[in-house]
DNA sequence: CATGTGGTGTTATATTTTTTTCACTATTGT
DNA sequence: ACAATAGTGAAAAAAATATAACACCACATG
């Protein structure tokens, strides 16, 4: 279903001919800036067209609105589609399945997620958090939770090869407390807690931070408790048609961080990878790619 | 030029935490689809948004405006500026970073991955594959590799919750020949192998494949060579600006499938959640939900 | 365990906004 | 030139919307 819909300007623009000189100067006025004007109040518009009050009741009527609230809402589900759309050129994503199938409908979530998400991220904090995590002077800790230290243990797969000093930490475990003792202050933590929030990472956040050590949170949109004491938080949009949250939005943040952090560090990440690779080949753990 | 002017999504953003509980319910009701749902009538806000119209009333206040009169008339204002804005605004992710962030350039390569993914699959095998999972009657085996095992660790956390019968194995670990011995024909295994392919895995799925079991694989685009053993098989594209590939669309794929699952066996799911939740509350794990 | 405070919703009041009514004006056709 | 008609706006009536006042509940504090 390809929005055959005739938007609101279409609709004036055509019966702009059936208009009468004070509907069309009126009309005029909306479509000069469309469609905030069309959304204040019935006065305002009509003053603003230099026009009567009865005069815009009338015409709305005339476009075929029962009156101006009707004209108003419509303009308001333009916009909101209006909003969605710049995405969504395919209105399906898996070909061959309707819409309604849960592969459409879950990927269109997704999207949405994305586009809130990263339409709230402040580019200048991304930035920070990856300089943080490049920064080999101080210990980095990466902290997960029950179902979080899977997108923990992704990050630290990866920041393994880009950068020593490296720990990672499941909250859950209770042999947390332990790591805590070495940590120095300027150290690392990039904690991961998504509803619902754990105490145990809360209390392991809370003692990070009172010895002195900067915190990166990965949250969902709810935010964690732990954000009150993060230096950059990031919280990512998560609801999907699922019983279950989505982890998605948060891997994309994360691998685009990885990827920013090789960037900065890539003097030493190239020995490093280099070294891997060499050892990867010689366990022969790996096919050789064809 | 970075528009010195702070957005009405800006102050609710930055006062995120000032707000109380119904407050910030609001906020983001708002935000969910903005501007559209602020220029509506406050009372349809307070019912979408399912607070009451005094909190809206107050909310506006307490982000400084005198009303919410002068609350919808910053916002057309704001509209009507974005509308004047000769450049194209939306044609960038992260808004206020350039299109040449990485951010940007990293979220582009994702939805390409996710469109091109998408296209390629066939919604019959999908729903094969769902079904397949749902089967109680067969043992399911996830088996990940070293970087994979993070995706199949994720879905086991999930599928744990879902169904009896299931088994964890990492290919990386010498342990796995054991498990096979278990496996009777008609078992399930759930297979991750993405580039660099893993000469382990090869070697499980053959011996699975020999024992007369099924077999779902989530690959790459350039196909693990467990393919040809595989009776269903994703390939998702990984590619993305950085020095790894990225796991986000093989997660998107998995979640779809946990969720469908999920629906498929909702019955008995119900049940095993309750008793999760139970569970949880007597620990004290969680927090309650604030 | 009482007591206070902050947060929230229900009900009531005030205000604004929209619609209707009606009188006036301009335009067109005879 | 003179109806007749359609178009327009001022003002009043009706409807809706926003604000204020109050009461309740939950939670924290002593």
């Amino acid at each position: 279903m390809t929005e055959a819909v005739l938007t609101i300007s279409d609709r004036i623009q055509s019966q702009l001919d059936d208009l009468t000189r004070a509907e069309r100067q009126l009309a005029h006025s909306i479509l000069e800036n469309y469609p905030a004007s069309g959304l204040g109040p019935l006065s305002a518009l009509a003053k603003d067209a230099e026009v009567s009050v009865p005069t815009v009741a009338r015409m709305v009527q005339k476009l075929g609105f029962s009156g101006y609230p009707e004209f108003q809402t419509e303009l308001r589900e333009e916009l909101k589609a209006k909003a969605k759309n710049p995405i969504a050129k395919h209105d399906t994503w898996a070909e061959g399945a309707p819409s309604e199938h849960l592969l459409n409908r879950f990927t269109d979530a997704v999207i949405d997620n994305v586009r809130h998400t990263l339409g709230q991220i402040d580019p200048a904090e991304f930035d920070l958090a990856c300089r943080l995590s490049a920064d080999t002077n101080h210990h980095l800790y990466i902290v997960g939770g029950r179902v979080t230290h899977t997108l923990a243990e992704y990050l630290f797969l990866h920041m393994q090869v880009i950068r020593p000093h490296i720990t990672h930490i499941e909250s859950t475990s209770n042999a947390w407390p332990h790591y805590l003792l070495d940590v120095k202050e300027g150290d690392l933590f990039i904690i991961f807690d998504m509803r619902r929030y754990e105490n145990n990472t809360l209390k392991l956040a809370e003692m990070a931070h009172a010895k002195g050590a900067k915190l990166i949170l990965f949250t969902d949109q709810w935010r964690s408790p732990v954000h009150h004491l993060a230096d950059v938080s990031f919280s990512s949009r998560i609801v999907v048609p699922s019983a279950w949250d989505s982890a998605v939005m948060p891997l994309l943040l994360l691998e685009t961080m990885i990827s920013s952090v090789q960037n900065l560090t890539w003097g030493d990440t190239k020995d490093r990878m280099e070294e891997l690779e060499d050892m990867f080949d010689q366990t022969k753990l790996f096919r050789k790619f064809t």
